[in-house]
DNA sequence: GTCTATATCAAGATAGAC
DNA sequence: GTCTATCTTGATATAGAC
């Protein structure tokens, strides 16, 4: 990924606002220009294409996420407190994680290292072992992803949910 | 949902075909009707709208899915059986499953109980515990949906993340 | 850095004839 | 049950002027 002009890198901002109030699918061209005051043709000249604005985004949203799940790690329960940052990052930003997390990502695009950065701290989470911290991951992206998507009865209890799976978790590891 | 002619029943079976050779995306009323070789309008004297259509192939999934799920049943190991299946259905049909799974739903306009039967499974499998149970879904959603959107790195083994996993879950019961 | 004007494409959907 | 013709909307993107 290409350095961004600070220009590029405000716009960059507005999408982002866009998105979160708008949802991937309501993330154009011409909405970010009508949040921005100018024209979408515009943005052509600060950004390649729609692509290279999704990639810019996302790659903001896995520094963010990786700071916040930086901030939230505890050595006595390790994996609540991934978990508990997890969780939170995605309920706050519903439709970043959306758009972080429904497609292939475009890696040669992104910010060189912030998926890794993210990705980091589930391991830790888990101890080390790559195969635990897979399985960790894929319990709390189902999760959540379920809850977004409104997959669950109205009534059921999540954090119950949640703390079943991650006991199950927390007896794998020493 | 009310019933659907004959008809309109070859035109959602056609539906299937275009979308798990194309995808969501390219599930269009245009593309589904040069599959039928029909022009795309006369769709519509069949089924109401393309909202109608996608509830049609997802009530069809559903049911599908149940079927797979409950053939797979076994006392032995309930959870590494459900799992099997799941992953299994998932990977022959990613379109299919991601359709089923990527938006909320329009409940009221699917097929009643189809949704139902093919959840009450996870449930057997985790022993009647409603909690216990939606992690399980997380972390069988959630391994699925990561590998079919390519989060993984190409080298990891997923067998591996898979066991760890349902390891966990099998602990957790009697 | 932004503008207007425009090209291009593809989607869902309706009216009315046959 | 299918057709043609058409409407409407909305998206990405480019050219070239200011």
């Amino acid at each position: 990924m290409s350095e961004l002009s600070p220009r590029a890198q405000e716009i960059v901002a507005s999408a982002r606002e866009v998105l979160e109030d708008a949802g991937p699918s309501g993330l154009s061209m011409r909405a970010l220009a009508d949040r921005l005051g100018i024209r979408a043709p515009s943005i052509y000249k600060h950004l390649a294409d729609k692509q290279a604005l999704e990639n810019a985004v996302i790659s903001a949203g896995f520094e963010e996420f990786a700071a916040a799940l930086e901030a939230a790690q505890a050595e006595d329960d390790p994996v609540g407190a991934f978990a508990a940052a997890y969780r939170r990052f995605a309920t706050e930003h519903p439709h970043l994680y959306r758009l972080m997390t429904e497609h292939p990502l475009q890696r040669d695009a992104l910010v060189p290292g912030a998926e890794d950065r993210a990705s980091a701290h589930v391991l830790v989470a888990a101890g080390g072992d790559p195969a635990l911290a897979r399985a960790l991951w894929g319990l709390a992206h189902g999760l959540t992803i379920l809850e977004l998507n409104g997959r669950f009865p109205a009534d059921a209890d999540l954090d119950a949910a949640w703390e079943q799976g991650l006991d199950a978790f927390r007896a794998r590891l020493p």
